[in-house]
DNA sequence: GTTCTTTCCTGCGAGC
DNA sequence: TGCTCGCAGGAAAGAA
């Protein structure tokens, strides 16, 4: 969606600059700031793309300008002289003098940088991603391949589907709810998955992106280009994240939070029973 | 080579 | 009322 957003604002236009507010939005483009600047000046956009949960733009170039919205990032295109955002962190204005593109982030979790576009399986992506998987709504995604992958890590299954060189674009939320349609467990090892079962959950976390993506578009305007997470879809779609002590969907059994990874895991005890034995 | 842990950051809500 | 504390999230880097 802000990939789409992205391409019918901004695909076609010259940079005229690129005005970085706060230091940490541009830490992993290691020349620096004003290198990125610099580079940027009256340079043409020409697509606008995803993998994963990054996004960039091919520049006529060569490079690309890599985003990755973190949790709390957005790509906002803003009449020029629209007042400041709290956490307007990079300005991009164009030479034709219409709308900018903002950068706005208020964790400061995501981050742009520049990048050199290398081949990876006969698509072009930035270097500095080549190692990300690609994600299962992309066309080339090869859902038989990714399965005998996920089956050959020694770990528990959620880990490995958090895991963005095996497959991307699954976060937290979307794991949670991929396991809860496939009734899997979190901690259950990849090496005692069934290939349905891998099949399964890679073809849930893919069904949970595609609804998560149509839900979030119906909040989009020309002027709003990024679909932050609180959209309606998180309100009204969860069966299992975040929704601990209320009934599942399913079987009624109260749904339930473990500790995972620094973080949580929701599951319903009932249908996503703990593994059992020796691994 | 693979897997696991730590760390970055800010706003919010709960509890005192 | 105002403070502290814990939590939320993705991924790079270093540790095991």
């Amino acid at each position: 969606m802000v990939r789409a957003g992205l391409e019918a604002h901004v695909t076609g236009r010259i940079i005229a600059s690129a005005e970085v507010l706060h230091p940490r939005a541009v830490r992993r483009h290691v020349p620096g700031a004003a290198d990125f600047a610099g580079r940027l000046a009256g340079v043409k956009v020409e697509a606008a793309r995803r993998r994963g949960k990054y996004l960039w733009l091919d520049l006529a170039d060569g490079q690309a300008l890599l985003a990755h919205l973190g949790m709390s990032g957005q790509m906002r295109v803003q009449p020029p002289g629209a007042p400041d955002e709290k956490h307007l962190r990079v300005r991009f204005t164009f030479a034709d003098g219409g709308p900018e593109l903002r950068f706005v982030d208020q964790r400061t979790f995501g981050g742009l940088a520049l990048a050199d576009l290398v081949d990876s399986g006969g698509t072009p992506v930035p270097d500095t991603i080549a190692h990300i998987a690609r994600d299962p709504m992309d066309p080339a995604f090869d859902l038989a391949v990714a399965a005998r992958a996920l089956r050959a890590r020694r770990t528990e299954v959620k880990r490995a589907l958090l895991d963005q060189t095996l497959v991307s674009g699954v976060g937290n939320i979307y794991a949670d709810e991929a396991l809860w349609r496939a009734r899997l467990h979190w901690a259950r090892p990849t090496e005692r998955l069934t290939a349905a079962q891998a099949r399964a959950v890679l073809g849930a976390a893919a069904d949970v992106m595609a609804e998560a993506l149509a839900a979030g578009g119906t909040s989009f305007d020309a002027l709003y280009v990024n679909v932050n997470g609180q959209s309606g879809y998180f309100d009204r779609s969860l069966n299992a994240y975040g929704q601990a002590g209320r009934p599942c969907d399913r079987c009624g059994t109260p749904i339930r939070r473990d500790p995972f990874m620094n973080r949580s895991s929701f599951s319903c005890p009932r249908c996503q029973p703990r593994p059992r034995g020796p691994r």
